[in-house]
DNA sequence: TTGACACGAAACCAAAAGGTGTTATATATT
DNA sequence: AATATATAACACCTTTTGGTTTCGTGTCAA
């Protein structure tokens, strides 16, 4: 077993509406756990526990700060989560308009 | 009950590592339930069962042909995906513009 | 030093996820 | 018409998920 036998991907992280509220909660600022609770009907526990599942995948870090632990958002891994989208972007892109790819040449532009 | 009832979202529905490659399988071409389960170490109808999951999702849709049903991707869906993830790029574009190194190591090769 | 506070860890639970196999039904082939 | 095939529809099993509660520990403030 390599030293990356990580539980959580970006993938399953993301999958949980409450994860991707707190992410959004966390790209504003960072947060102590009790924090983030407060915007959800559900216990601090809870709360850790998916604050701990989004640390696995990378999305968030937490540091201690006396007896608080703040968290705050670390969204590299989700260029993962882009370079897998791009991969099908192709797609879409030129199959939904096979004529447009003769008017346009290469309008990287959106 | 909404008509409107899904109970998979896009989010849900590219967490499974399985559904995930079957996307790619049928990125390339449409395919059979029979076909795509030759792909896959597991019964045709566990890949039925995750075909659903992706079509609820408005992932892929599949038509019958014959005694056959054949799947395509419908990649629409991944633009809600790539909605969500442009919200937090202005995060780590702009906070990690630093990091740069790694989007840097961007080769598109594969 | 005492007590309130923020958190972590553990035990527990219900429901959903992911898989199995069997049976039924419609379609092709002969 | 008979048979083989592709899939759908069930029933069932096991593991994971998402939540709870309880208890213990370190930290801050009076």
């Amino acid at each position: 077993m390599s030293a990356s036998a990580q539980k959580h991907d970006v993938f399953q992280a993301i999958a949980d509406p409450t994860r991707r509220d707190i992410l959004k909660l966390l790209a504003e600022k960072e947060l102590s756990i009790l924090e983030i609770t407060g915007h959800f009907p559900m216990s601090r526990t809870a709360i850790a526990k998916h604050l701990h599942i989004l640390s696995e995948a990378k999305l968030v870090n937490g540091r201690k700060i006396g007896r608080e632990k703040r968290f705050r958002i670390q969204p590299d891994s989700l260029d993962e989560l882009k370079q897998w989208l791009s991969y099908f972007e192709q797609f879409w892109h030129n199959k939904l308009s096979i004529l447009k790819h003769i008017v346009e040449n290469q309008n990287e532009k959106d």
